[in-house]
RNA sequence: GGCGUGGUGGCGGAAUGGUAGACGCGCAGGUCUCAAAAACCUGUGAAGAUAACACUUCGUGAGAGUUCGAGUCUCUCCCACGCCACCA
């Protein structure tokens, strides 16, 4: 390479790492959270740290992120931007098992490693407040949260039927349950009963769905939370029970949004899991009850898959009991199927076969009569025996007593009252949203900090009336540290890692003194992660040993201005934090009054979120087990940073993601390499330059522009118009005065840090007159450049002719004109190809719209 | 089955109802070079037409509609993707 060569190329890796460097060194992007006065606390979902090391996708997600809080940070504010990892949890304990190193051990080096690539990946993070779930430090607060909810009333224990992993050997929530399998490994997931800890979220439901509609956040995530919540409106109705001969048994309450159609019920269904089940065993006939046993008992074998899997061909048993609708005396008959779950409603449904088609089809199986009441837009009064005749949505009233000739929708309210009237039924509102199941009988997480006592449990003692034997672990002993153990694997019985270890489990109980056992069972990563950005504007502050966020510095810091993440975690997380936040918010541990009432967001954590795209590659998304996934690393050491995020920016609207391709990274790579020359020939002795107009009008453009794509994250339209602008220099003088140069670098700034640092540097060497600028030496602690609306107006426009709507020539129209449909009419006439296609022809209509087209209508 | 998102050149993508394909990749040709790479320059939706330019027609998943004018708005359909799902 020449000496030229030398001089005129740019050596990202070099010029990086010493960037790098000195914004480390001079804790550029280190604020003092107790005195700023115009705080932006630019949120991004902190990663999970997995072995392989941080993915494009992730820099990708980080990079928009950054480009935003640069952005700004250009505009004014004093921007917090932070890291973390989320390194607790089920994912990173897997990949530890599955090297066969400790997960203690395996957390070191994964941070290690993450750090070290989340240094290069040039963001504007504060690297003396990072957070990670797995230090003590921290999660003695997630436990402390947990004490919370428990002297709350919102943790509780309950034997339930969980979902089991036979491969994880753990307890998953709903949420990680997908098609029947494991999210995380994909192993068909079992159902099996076990004592577990829960937050009860659904105390929140109802503020959690309301407040969505006061919340800034993409339509598509919104719609997601509703859809979660599930709430429905409707009435429970309760039906004697009675037997053959008509004695009464008990009752069954069974929930319906559609009571409407009750006159043509005529069949009652019990989820096998029904307690009801088993008091009736004894009462019923032996050979019944034998058939009803072994049908509850292969549903409990199957998995939830298999229950789904046998599709909509219904099975069930007959009780032999009866329900009575009391609307029409009519004795339902009493089943049990596996189509009814136990999770939603009360678990028991009144089956209304004209008018639902899986109860249709039910009573197909089953032989059950259907009666019609109501009659769709067809008319047809005919009786219902094909399921194309099964009216579901619409229509009106028919053999149904005082509703008869009333449309349906009207028809549920009324029948709504009359069984309130009568005390057969009670209006109720119902959510999809189920207790968070907090416990995981794993070892990779936090303790959960709680003591059984047996004798306070005989004694009917306790720190809670409704739960006697258990207390919290005091604060003061906070935290339950996780101990180093060998045997950290999970069994396969259910059991926890930590139960088999004496000198964890073995302790004093708070209440009486005497033996105790700590719980064994270590929380949810869920729980980690809802509270983290509370954690860390207090990291370092002077109450960081004694409080788990500073009250002072909350105050000032939270709401969390913008969250930006990944649309993946649209209901768990998203939704989880909000509950914890509202939960903090009740027991009285922020004070926004300041910040006004709950439409300036003080109810939510994240009033603004953002969600981003994301990068696949081959046409899938990137995950280790499809093997395509990319580490920015070797990109990085090629291109350097600067050109990887720019690339990764470009590929298309950050809401969007894309396709990674690594062909396409060498354009980009062009590109620096221009700029890099275009300013470095700029700023030599010898070269004075006197920029074009054309310039000159550029970059007010682009400044406008740019600053508006950024601001709506269209990064990629930014890029394209700072390429523009570059493309236009090289056709003029292919060099840029300082001023002109300096407003360019500025508006690249967010996007390239380290090439626009080390620019700026040279800049400022190379203009003498310039005064030292204290404090403000970096590029990145500039003024966002404003621009001249003046420059934006051009002196000619280009206005379109038409005839018919049909483009047939353009024409150059002075500014002056440009608004006079006489003058530009009259030069549109002139055009020849225009008159060519006017012809003879009659002119009956113009349209003209400023500055853009004049259209005539023959 | 429900909810949602999207279909534009060879590819990623641009287009307040007003010049479709900005910008980039790729490709082709050229400059430089003994040669190559790099870099730079020119061209690049399709079809027709021309010595060449000019030019003409078609073109944003399919079909209809609204409009002087539709990638953009409305309806019907097709396809792809994402999330949820025996939720009563």
């Amino acid at each position: 390479m020449s000496d030229t060569a030398q001089k005129n190329s740019y050596l990202h890796e070099k010029v990086e790492a010493k960037w790098r460097e000195i914004w480390h060194d001079k804790s550029l992007n280190t604020l003092d959270m107790e005195t700023v006065r115009k705080p932006f606390y630019n949120l991004m979902m902190f990663p999970y740290p997995s072995a392989e090391g941080l993915h494009v996708g992730n820099m990708y997600a980080f990079t928009g992120t950054d480009i935003y809080g640069r952005y700004k940070r250009m505009q004014g504010y004093d921007v917090f931007e932070p890291i973390g990892l989320d390194g607790f949890g089920i994912h990173s304990e897997n990949y530890a098992l599955k090297v066969g190193t400790h997960p203690l051990e395996q957390a070191k080096r994964s941070e290690e490693n993450f750090y070290r690539q989340l240094h290069m990946i040039g963001c504007m993070y504060d690297w003396k407040r990072t957070v990670q779930t797995y230090d003590p430090d921290y999660y003695r607060w997630t436990q402390w949260l947990f004490v919370q909810m428990f002297r709350h009333g919102l943790a509780y224990r309950s034997k339930a039927e969980v979902n089991w992993c036979p491969a994880d050997k753990t307890v998953l929530a709903d949420e990680q349950v997908i098609d029947g399998k494991c999210e995380r490994c994909g192993n068909l997931v079992e159902k099996k009963a076990l004592e577990q800890w829960f937050f009860r979220i659904t105390a929140y439901a109802g503020k959690l769905l309301e407040n969505i509609s006061s919340l800034k956040w993409s339509e598509k995530v919104l719609i997601a939370q509703r859809n979660w919540i599930g709430k429905k409106e409707g009435i429970n109705i309760t039906y004697p029970v009675v037997d053959e001969k008509g004695k009464r048994i008990g009752e069954i309450t069974c929930f319906t949004t559609r009571p409407d159609t009750n006159f043509g019920a005529t069949f009652v269904v019990l989820a096998p899991e029904h307690p009801f089940i088993s008091q009736i065993q004894a009462v019923i006939k032996k050979d019944q009850a034998a058939v009803v046993g072994r049908y509850v008992e292969k549903t409990k074998k199957a998995s939830h898959e298999d229950r789904i899997a046998r599709g909509r061909k219904k099975t069930g048993v007959a009780t032999g009991l009866y329900c009575v609708n009391q609307l029409t005396g009519y004795k339902m008959p009493l089943y049990v199927t596996d189509f009814v779950v136990m999770e939603f409603g009360t678990g028991a449904v009144v089956g209304v076969p004209g008018h639902d088609m899986r109860d249709f089809e039910f009573a197909e199986v089953m032989k059950i009569p259907v009666q019609r009441v109501v009659v769709g837009a067809d008319g047809d009064t005919s009786p219902i025996t094909k399921p194309e005749q099964v009216q579901e949505d619409e229509g009106k009233m028919i053999n149904s007593g005082f509703l008869d000739g009333i449309d349906i929708k009207r028809s549920i309210g009324l029948m709504m009252d009359h069984l309130e009237k009568k005390g057969w039924g009670k209006r109720v509102t119902m959510y999809h949203l189920r207790d968070w199941l907090i416990s995981r009988q794993r070892y990779w997480g936090p303790p959960i900090p709680m003591i059984h006592c047996v004798l306070c449990e005989k004694n009917g003692k306790g720190e809670r009336h409704d739960m006697p034997g258990w207390y919290a672990v005091l604060e003061k002993d906070l935290p339950v540290e996780l101990p180093n153990i060998k045997d950290y694997k999970p069994g396969d019985d259910g059991i926890a890692p930590l139960a088999k270890h004496k000198e964890f489990y073995e302790t004093i109980c708070p209440g009486c003194g005497s033996k105790a056992v700590r719980e064994t069972d270590v929380s949810d990563t869920f729980l980690d992660s809802s509270w983290y950005f509370l954690r860390y504007p207090s990291v370092n502050s002077k109450t960081a040993d004694t409080q788990p966020f500073d009250p002072k510095i909350t105050k000032n810091w939270l709401p969390v201005t913008m969250y930006t993440g990944g649309a993946e975690h649209s209901v768990l997380h998203l939704m989880y934090s909000r509950f914890v936040w509202m939960c903090l918010r009740d027991w009285g541990y922020f004070d926004f009054s300041a910040k006004g009432g709950p439409a300036s967001g003080w109810e939510e954590p994240f009033p603004e979120f953002y969600a981003h795209g994301l990068v696949i590659k081959d046409g899938a998304k990137m995950s280790k087990s499809k093997g395509n996934v990319v580490n920015p690393d070797e990109y990085i050491k090629l291109y350097g940073t600067d050109a990887l995020r720019m690339y990764l920016m470009f590929m298309g609207p950050f809401s969007d993601g894309g396709d990674f391709r690594d062909s396409a990274m060498e354009g980009m790579s062009r590109w620096v390499g221009r700029i890099w020359r275009m300013a470095t020939i700029s700023l030599e002795p010898g070269t004075h330059s006197k920029d074009s107009d054309k310039c000159i009008k550029a970059i007010h453009k682009l400044v406008k522009k740019v600053g508006e794509d950024t601001e709506s994250r269209h990064y990629n339209t930014a890029l394209a118009a700072m390429m523009e602008f570059t493309n236009l220099v090289a056709d003029e003088n292919g060099t840029l005065s300082p001023e002109l140069l300096k407003t360019f670098l500025l508006v690249l700034a967010p996007y390239a840090p380290h090439l626009t640092e080390e620019l700026w540097s040279r800049l400022k060497a190379a203009d003498s007159r310039r005064e030292a600028s204290g404090q403000l030496w970096s590029i990145h602690q500039q003024a966002w450049p404003g621009y001249d609306k003046h420059y934006l107006v051009e002196d000619t426009v280009t206005v379109v002719i038409q005839v018919n709507g049909k483009l047939r020539d353009s024409m150059q129209i002075d500014i002056e004109s440009v608004s006079s449909q006489e003058k530009v009419e009259a030069k549109a006439r002139l055009s020849e190809k225009v008159q060519k296609f006017l012809g003879e022809s009659k002119i009956r209509k113009v349209i003209f719209v400023r500055g853009k087209v004049i259209n005539f209508v023959i």
